[in-house]
DNA sequence: TCGTGTGAAGTAATTCACAGCC
DNA sequence: GGCTGTGAATTACTTCACACGA
């Protein structure tokens, strides 16, 4: 998973529905959404499951968290569900968000699409250098920083994206706390810290590569066997190290790498 | 977070470290390079733990499955520990990659410096529109689709970044799997379906969004206490609603959203 | 009869708490 | 004395399997 909360452990059952419940009620949507396209009317757990790319006990678990919206025998009206499902999400209002940082990465979320269809309304784009002031970026002016606590206040925005550098990336998160800001999708590689009350999202990318490569590896892995002891890397600390016994097979060379 | 694998259960420990493990690992990673540039010899569980945003006994845990590491009363050498993590991430080789989709976000992502630095290396970009072809990327000439197969089985890639729409998602995935990559990362609002052997995951900013709203929307809920009972939402089937005793505040109307 | 809804069972992840080593 | 490494306890999540209602 791309992702991970910050405040607020992962224990706490929002309203009883367990945070792992909450992630997939997204897929789900979008799954009966392309149903409703279609004019479909009802839906299976079966079918459902399998169009969201989950086993259909999993997703049966889920709804029951939300309600008994199915009927036996029959399936789920795929309407109705969608506005339950909407609705227990927070998507029958629109939210109004900002995005700070207008960089490749900021400018591609500004015109990204799939925001503007589902209740999320770009608000304002906001960025540090002057000279980006006053572009039009998606159709909309880009803002200087300075700026920053009066939109949001003016636009009552609860909810920022923060795709700058990663050096600016708490500062800028500090600002928007403190204007008024409560949930945070951070696509900067950093860890933003805040205060308790306010929820924090991350996408990296280059984590979710990280994440590949080691699969990656593993399967090559297999098909190579033992393969030769090369020279042990780094010199050890001064310690006595163990290794567990299943541990894999030793690359080269240190290789450090930046950052 | 933003993300999800999609075949091989995810009980399957690979190699005995726990999903939830491999995914943290970039994290530390990252922050054990921030110290190693800040020449910082040592560190502890505790230290790194706050860097990294998890806490103590989490991170000691986690290392305990690479192996013992660390010296007790001490704590951990830094560039050591980069070094394991970096080689069992399989960073200690690089692994050329390609995307395809060079739209805002294929762009944007050709751009981020994130993956360089970290043992990948983009290999190609490969994008439908014949117009695009031979325009040059962050310095990359794009390639047209028709040469998907030879650019990968010439660069002996094995990971793809798909940031397509969601419409040729699938269809760009089967040829990058018919053509040998076993790892995608997908940025396309659909899921895909892949053989056993292949990872996919995901990364959705519009599903994150919408995690964050529905936290959000708590936040709210907490404040406004009871609410007085709307009319009730769409019409439900023709079947008895039962509703958990716990579950929120009735919205106001149906508002089916588009795509 | 069919497919939902859900207790119960099973598995994974997290946290506790302390023995062991420097 | 301080901090790692790890079994044991806890909590979260998933899957099973079947009663129940349409």
């Amino acid at each position: 998973m791309a992702t991970g909360r910050t405040h607020r452990p992962a224990t706490t059952r929002s309203r009883g529905i367990p945070e792992a419940t909450v992630a997939r009620l997204p897929l789900y949507l979008r799954a009966l959404t392309a149903l409703s396209e279609r004019s479909v009317p009802t839906v299976s757990s079966e079918e459902l499951a399998s169009a969201a790319g989950v086993n259909s006990a999993k997703l049966r678990k889920d709804f029951s968290y939300l309600g008994s919206y199915g009927t036996r025998g029959v399936g789920y009206d795929v309407e109705y569900l969608v506005y339950q499902i909407s609705r227990e999400l927070g998507l029958t209002q629109d939210w109004p968000v900002v995005i700070v940082g207008i960089g490749n990465l900021g400018a591609a979320l500004a015109n990204y699409g799939g925001f503007a269809s589902r209740g999320f309304r770009v608000a304002a784009l906001i960025d540090a250098d002057p000279a980006m002031a006053g572009k039009p970026v998606a159709g909309i002016p880009v803002q200087h920083t300075d700026e920053l606590e009066k939109i949001i206040s003016d636009n009552g925005v609860s909810i920022g994206v923060i795709a700058t550098p990663a050096g600016s990336a708490q500062q800028v998160c500090e600002r928007l706390v403190a204007a008024g800001i409560t949930s945070i999708l951070n696509f900067a590689p950093t860890v933003l810290s805040v205060p308790d009350g306010v929820d924090v999202r991350k996408v990296d990318l280059s984590i979710e590569l990280q994440i590949l490569a080691f699969h990656e590896q593993r399967k090559a892995g297999e098909e190579v066997p033992p393969e030769e002891e090369t020279a042990p890397p780094a010199a050890p600390p001064a310690a006595t190290v163990t290794k567990r016994p299943d541990s894999g097979p030793d690359g080269d060379v240190p290789a450090v790498m930046p950052a």
